[in-house]
DNA sequence: GACTAAACGGAGCAGCGCTCCATATGGTTA
DNA sequence: TAACCATATGGAGCGCTGCTCCGTTTAGTC
């Protein structure tokens, strides 16, 4: 059951240049290709997308599951890190917010498709799941927090409460073309917004 | 979305007999490959044991998912009407009830698939799945009752309940070569079983 | 028996997962 | 620097799938 469930970037020495490379550019390829056309996206298309053949990522992810692990952990950390980034280089921390739930939103296709493309291995999802929450909820946390020391959002909203939420949200399968979960997590942000105190812009 | 989504016995003027014949004939063959392989069993698979084209399939289900509503109301039917048959015929009511749940358990497959081949559609689903409750309840409690008080199982099991549970013991999912659900499932079975009254076959 | 609309079967096409192996390349050693 | 080879690569190829098209067969009717 191929033991290289790590992020992707360890065994420093032994591993040529260039697959440490082409793993971290499938990586990426598949995060890409797995928010624009499902986990059950053709391996052909990922590979493609890498610039890559196909017998290389077999070779790195020998199962789908493997990949789409590999997917979720580089998400969660890119998620993470993106954070502290946003808060830093935005304009505001709302701003930074909105930017960390468009990104939050893409890993939850991953996410959500984990679930079927590890079948019944449900100890193992339970794990990634606690996971996610330890290193994403603190974050989460942080971007509130600056949103609301700004005053720019009303207090008093759990992390994991809105996490959940947004989660929540785009669980309506994909394909259907009715539901856009974007633009009710769009919806969501905006009622966090703190009742505007003057009235200007209001009407 | 093809709107025959019938039992497959209706219509009886004006289709041709061997379209009739054939439907019927397809319906018991996809059942069978449905409980030996799955729903996601290539079409193929079932035509051949229907002995039949794959476009016989095709004209009477075009979606997959039709046809695998049509199995499971085939199944519901063939359930609920297999209840009576086997309480008159089998030597003792339990004997009958455990005729039963063997069915039953076979049916779950096609259930449990269905959430699946339905994609998204939950609404469709909830109405099967009432369906299901209304058509089936009443038919496992007879038997339930009639073991009864035929004094081989003890009383006050809610058919609800019972159904439930075994519904539940046959989610873990297929291809699992170490979880037999129908072992569990003869266990609960003996579970329900009357307290012997003397002790001879007790040790 | 003849006629025709309905039904049929399966070859054929496109797309998929996965593997095999001839080729290319990075790291290492002389 | 050059030569060497274990490591890594790419994509043709195989077997399987879903689905369709169309020449053939057949049930029902006159």
């Amino acid at each position: 059951m191929s033991l290289e469930g790590n992020t992707g970037d360890e065994r420093p020495r032994g591993r040529r240049a260039d697959a440490r490379r082409n793993q971290q550019t499938v990586l990426a390829a598949a995060a890409e290709v797995f928010v624009t056309h499902g986990v059950d996206a053709p391996i052909r298309r990922i590979a493609a997308r890498a610039g890559v053949g196909m017998a290389t990522i077999y070779r790195h992810y020998p199962t789908r599951a493997d990949l789409v692990t590999a997917v979720y952990h580089h998400q969660i950390e890119a998620c993470a890190e993106a954070g502290p980034d946003l808060l830093a280089s935005s304009g505001s921390p709302f701003e930074a917010l909105r930017g960390w739930v468009d990104l939050f939103v893409d890993f939850l296709v991953t996410k959500h498709g984990l679930a079927d493309a590890l079948q019944s291995d449900s100890d193992r999802f339970a794990a990634l799941h606690t996971h996610f929450l330890d290193r994403l909820m603190p974050v989460c946390a942080r971007l509130l927090d600056a949103a609301v020391d700004a005053g720019e959002i009303r207090p008093g909203v759990q992390p994991y409460e809105l996490m959940r939420g947004i989660g929540n949200l785009c669980i309506g399968r994909d394909g259907d073309s009715r539901y856009d979960p974007r633009r009710l997590v769009e919806l969501l942000l905006q009622g966090l917004r703190r009742p505007q105190a003057p009235a200007a812009e209001c009407r």
